[in-house]
RNA sequence: GGCGCUAUCGUCUAGGGGACUAGGACGGGGCCCUCUCAAGGCCCAAACACGGGUUCGAAUCCCGUUAGCGCUACCA
C-alpha cells in the first residue's frame, strides 16, 4: 500500500482560523500516523481577496502550532493553465458546454425562480445552442463561461467520518467550472489540483459536503479514481453559530497573543471533534499521532470553549520547566514596560506559574515582583487595609524590622518563614495578620504565592524598602470602624 | 423553499444491543489542605431531543417528527 498523500488547502483571504487550524491538524496527524505526505496548497484563485500578508500569517500560524508540511507551499494560481486545459478537455468531450448567459440574466432567472417559490437550477438554454451559433458568438468575442454538464445519476461515497452520503444528480446544478476570464472556479481547481498532486485522502471541513458530489462528478468526467473523503465537523461559537469575528478571537494568532502555549492549543484543537478514547484530556504529541484515526472523528459540530482552553493552558504552564518560559515571558515583561535588567527570570516564573493560565498572566506577576512599586492596589488589598486599620502598618513595620535582621545570605524561603513565624509569635498575631499586609505591600493584592516565596523572589532590599514605604503610606490611615 | 449533515450533562466528550445506577474533563457548588489564591485530593448537582418500531433487552439498530447547522455565486 502506497503511503497516503493529504493536503491542507487554505485560501489566503483571512487569517488562520481555529477551524482551519484544526483541519490542518487532523491532516497532519493522519500524515504522521501513516507515514504519508502533507501538501500545503494555498488556494489563491480569488484574486480580489487573497493577499500575501494572509499567506504569511497562515504559514506562521501552522508553524507556531508545530504543524509541518512536506510539500509546498504550492500556489493554486500557478496552475491556471492546467485548470483551463482540463475545462477545455471536458468541453471537447461534450462533458461541459459554453454558456453565454450574463450575470444579469442569471440573476434575473434566479430572482424569477425564487418568486415562483421554486429552487433555481440553470435551465440549460445555452446547451441548446447550435454549433454554428456558438462559433459565431465566440468569433464575435462574446464572453462565455464553461458549465459542467451534470448527469442525472446517483452520486454517493463512503465518507470516512460520516459513512455513506448520497446525492441525486438532478438536485444539482450545471455549475460553472471556468469563468469568462478563463480562470477556474473552486470545484474545478480543487479537483484538477488534487488529481495532479495525487491526493489520496481529502480531509476537510464538513461545510464542503455539498461540494463533494460536484467534485466527484468532475473526477468521473476526468476519468480519475476517487480519493477517500473525510469531512470533519465544524467549530461553532458559544451561541451555536458558525464561528466568526463577532465571537471574539477566532484566529490562531489571537491566542498566541493572549499567551496560549502552542502545545496547549494543539491539544485543545485536537480534542475538538476527535477523541483518543477513554478519559484522556492532556495528550502529548506522540500519543496523539499514535491514537489518531479518521473513524475517531466526531460527526457533530463542536462549540469552541475558551474557558477549557485556558484551563488546559494552565496545565501545560504548570508542567513546563520555567526555563522554557523565560524567553516568551521576558518579551511580555518588556512589553508591559519593565526592564528585567540582568535578572534570571526562572525563579520568578516558578513562583507564579502554577497560579497562572496564560503567559501574559505569568508576565504580569513577574513584572510586579521585579518592581513592587508598580502594583496597583486592588479592592481586596484595600479591604484588608481598612479591616486591619492601624495594625496594618504596625504589623508590616514589625515584619520589616525582623526581616532586616536576616543577613543577605540567609534570604531563603525557609529562613524567611521561620522569621515571620517568630514575628507573629512575639506580637501575638495571627499568622495571616502578619503575612497578609506583606502580600498587599508587595503585590497590591491579597492573592499571591506563599508570602515567604514572594519575599525570596522579590529580594531582600527591594522587599524591605517597599514594606516600609507602604507602612508609612498607611500609618495615619483611619480604620473603617 | 430545495438538497445535505447532525442530535449524550451548560460546554468538550466516553459509549457502538445486556458490563449504564450513563463514565471522564471544563465550568458551578461543598469539604480537606492552608498565611491568601491557585494547584492537588475528596464529594455534590448536571445529559441519552421527542414519538414510533425491531428485540427477551435500545443511549446504542430502523423509521418519522422536531430543532440546529451547512450548501444552494462567473467566492473559496
Amino acid at each position: 500500500m502506497t503511503p497516503p498523500r493529504v493536503r491542507f488547502a487554505p485560501s489566503p483571504t483571512g487569517y488562520l482560523h481555529v477551524g482551519g487550524a484544526r483541519t490542518a491538524l487532523f491532516n497532519w496527524l493522519f500524515a504522521r500516523l501513516t507515514g504519508g505526505t502533507l501538501v500545503l496548497r494555498i488556494e489563491d484563485t480569488d484574486r480580489e481577496r487573497s493577499t500575501d500578508e494572509h499567506t504569511r500569517v497562515i504559514l506562521e500560524g501552522l508553524t507556531w502550532l508545530g504543524i509541518t508540511w512536506d510539500e509546498g507551499p504550492l500556489f493554486q494560481g500557478e496552475y491556471a493553465a492546467r485548470h483551463q486545459a482540463d475545462a477545455e478537455r471536458l468541453l471537447a468531450e461534450g462533458k461541459a458546454y459554453r454558456c453565454f448567459c450574463t450575470r444579469e440574466e442569471l440573476d434575473a432567472q434566479r430572482a424569477a425562480a425564487e418568486a415562483a417559490g421554486a429552487a433555481f437550477r440553470y435551465d440549460r438554454r445555452c446547451l441548446r445552442l447550435s454549433s454554428t451559433e456558438i462559433e459565431a458568438r465566440v468569433r464575435a468575442g462574446t464572453p462565455s463561461t464553461i458549465r459542467f454538464l451534470l448527469q442525472d445519476e446517483e452520486i454517493a461515497w463512503d465518507d470516512a467520518v460520516h459513512g455513506r452520503i448520497s446525492f441525486q444528480g438532478r438536485d444539482l446544478d450545471d455549475f460553472v467550472i471556468l469563468r469568462s476570464d478563463h480562470s477556474a472556479i473552486y470545484n474545478l481547481a480543487v479537483v484538477s489540483d488534487d488529481i495532479a498532486m495525487d491526493i489520496s485522502h481529502v480531509i476537510r471541513g464538513d461545510d464542503h459536503i455539498s461540494n463533494t458530489p460536484k467534485q466527484i462528478a468532475l473526477y468521473r468526467a476526468l476519468g480519475h479514481p476517487l480519493p477517500v473523503f473525510a469531512h470533519v465537523p465544524m467549530i461553532l461559537g458559544a451561541d451555536g453559530k458558525k464561528l466568526s469575528k463577532r465571537h471574539g478571537a477566532t484566529a490562531v494568532g489571537d491566542y498566541q497573543e493572549q499567551g496560549i502555549l502552542p502545545a496547549a492549543m494543539r491539544n485543545f484543537l485536537a480534542l475538538m471533534g476527535w477523541s483518543p478514547g477513554g478519559d484522556r484530556e492532556i495528550v502529548a504529541e506522540a500519543e496523539m499521532i499514535r491514537l489518531f484515526t479518521l473513524e475517531g472523528i466526531q460527526k457533530k459540530a463542536a462549540v469552541f470553549d475558551t474557558t477549557k482552553l485556558e484551563w488546559m493552558n494552565g496545565q501545560y504552564l504548570s508542567a513546563l520547566p520555567a526555563g522554557e518560559l523565560v524567553a516568551p515571558v521576558r518579551r511580555q515583561v518588556e512589553r508591559i514596560g519593565v526592564d528585567p535588567a540582568g535578572r534570571d527570570l526562572a525563579p520568578l516564573i516558578d513562583a507564579v506559574k502554577a497560579r497562572s493560565r496564560t503567559i501574559i498572566h505569568v508576565a504580569e506577576q513577574v513584572a510586579v515582583r521585579l518592581d513592587p512599586a508598580r502594583a496597583p492596589l486592588d479592592p481586596k488589598g484595600e479591604a484588608l487595609i481598612r479591616k486591619l486599620g492601624p495594625a496594618f502598618s504596625t504589623n508590616l513595620e514589625a515584619a520589616a524590622s525582623a526581616l532586616e535582621q536576616l543577613p543577605a545570605d540567609a534570604w531563603t524561603a525557609d529562613r524567611i518563614v521561620e522569621c515571620l513565624k517568630g514575628v507573629a509569635e512575639a506580637h501575638a498575631l495571627k499568622l495571616g495578620d502578619a503575612m497578609q499586609p506583606i502580600r498587599v505591600a508587595l503585590t497590591g493584592s491579597t492573592v499571591s504565592e506563599p508570602v515567604n516565596e514572594l519575599l525570596a523572589v522579590v529580594g531582600r532590599q527591594r522587599a524591605i524598602e517597599r514594606m516600609r514605604a507602604v507602612a508609612r503610606r498607611w500609618s495615619g490611615a483611619p480604620s473603617a470602624a
